[in-house]
DNA sequence: GAAAGTAAAAAAT
DNA sequence: ATTTTTTACTTTC
């Protein structure tokens, strides 16, 4: 359990590997403190993260995908776009040759948001949804990282 | 197997 | 600027 500038995030494991991230309470206070639980190397990440030093994405060895085919192949390239960078739905779909239909529907049931970073996929001409909390928290989620690179790129 | 659902985009109006 | 195809993959009958 961990308090975020977002709310309150859970996270499940099993054995060594990452399974999910849940938003069990929203929260729509700017207060940015943050409280941890145990500790974790998961947790210890997700910490930084909200510290806004953690730049870099967590290995997906770390991660318990239970998808195949495309759904899994669009989840893995989402690691290769890099902090405060954003994509489009469709820029998405080309680089792994699909549809951006089949890219939000791969979103919406990423299990790992944040750590998979699905809040860096925009509509071209709109933000797009977000599961963990709606487009404010998508919007949060992408200023805060602009904001990040902008104090210390 | 077919039909419906999806966090989209392009084309048509 | 709104509505209507088009899209491909997963899930659910």
């Amino acid at each position: 359990m961990l308090i975020s500038q977002i709310g309150e995030l859970e996270i499940r494991g099993e054995g060594d590997k990452l399974v999910s991230l849940t938003l069990v309470s929203k929260r729509n206070s700017n207060n940015p403190s943050l409280i941890s639980g145990s500790e974790n190397v998961f947790t210890g990440w997700l910490i930084s993260y909200f510290n806004g030093k953690e730049r870099k994405q967590m290995n997906e060895v770390n991660f318990l995908i239970p998808f195949k085919g495309k759904t899994r192949e669009i989840l893995l390239e989402l690691l290769r776009v890099g902090y405060g960078e954003i994509v489009t739905y469709g820029e998405l779909a080309k680089r792994i040759n699909t549809s951006p239909r089949v890219v939000g529907n791969a979103m919406s049931r990423n299990p790992l948001p944040i750590f998979i970073p699905c809040h860096r996929v925009v509509r071209v001409n709109d933000i797009g949804n977000y599961s963990l909390g709606g487009k404010e928290t998508k919007k949060w989620l992408l200023e805060f990282e602009e904001r990040n690179l902008k104090l210390k790129p």
